[in-house]
DNA sequence: ATGACTGCAAAGACTTTGCATCTTT
DNA sequence: AAAGATGCAAAGTCTTTGCAGTCAT
């Protein structure tokens, strides 16, 4: 039987939060963003809540960075840009590269291919920086 | 002061048997494919020493597959076909796209490209076959 | 000898889950 | 009411680490 999802405040304010950041941020972060204002909000409900927003497609995985999952709101595929001394991501300005060709491959090692990801790893400006 | 490496039997047998194989294994892949021919192997070593490996550049991640990480033994950049349904990870036969335009979008942006990671995620033929 | 490597088990980090209670419909 | 949502704390999974003993140089 399908689930009937029912409205709920800090649901609706997880997603908020997620979508109104471009920091790709993590469970951890959305918690402690929202804890002030929701002071008996609880971690476990932060994790069910992006599992329930991830199943229906209004959050997506950016990454895993250092064994943590890191949010995107945007939902459409788009690069990102990796920070491997800070963990930082970033929104890549650019468009993914064409498909077809890989499509074409998949097809052709038996793979359906649904969706792409692409991710650079390097230093962001502060650590550039810092170095 | 820099570490100088001794020479370790086990070291050895991890590498290689990562090297032996394209399924992109995890850490527990390893520790049970070495385990009865080195019965006193911990899990303990074998993460040691893919770090150590990672490290040296012999290893890389291929990509974490529901909080694991997978290991690949061929270091060159290149893409990976991940089903989305058994955790598959296989070699995509196709070149990676063109890094300079990614390569000056990051520099507009302040970012310093290292290295590229492309992964198409859908399905395997196996698991297609039994949807 | 020295310092790296190892087994073992404990600890860590992140995430998931069971249960009683509270909310939404 | 009925069923989803939540807090809390416990449990789970994967990985790392401290320590004492072992092995390579």
């Amino acid at each position: 039987m399908e689930v009937v999802r029912k409205r709920s405040k800090k649901r609706d304010a997880i997603l908020t939060k997620i979508k109104s950041t471009t920091s790709h941020p993590s469970a951890e972060w959305v918690y402690r963003q929202l804890k002030p204002e929701y002071p008996d909000l609880s971690l476990g409900t932060v994790y069910r809540n992006i599992a329930v927003l991830k199943e229906e497609g209004q959050v997506i995985t950016a990454h895993i960075v250092n064994g943590q999952e890191r949010l995107d709101g945007c939902t459409h595929s788009h690069p990102h840009f990796v920070c491997d001394i800070c963990g930082a991501v970033i929104d890549g300005e650019v468009e993914l590269p064409e498909v077809g060709p890989y499509l074409s491959a998949g097809e052709r090692q038996g793979f359906k291919i649904e969706r792409q990801e692409l991710v650079f790893h390097g230093k962001c400006s502060n650590c550039l920086k810092a170095c």
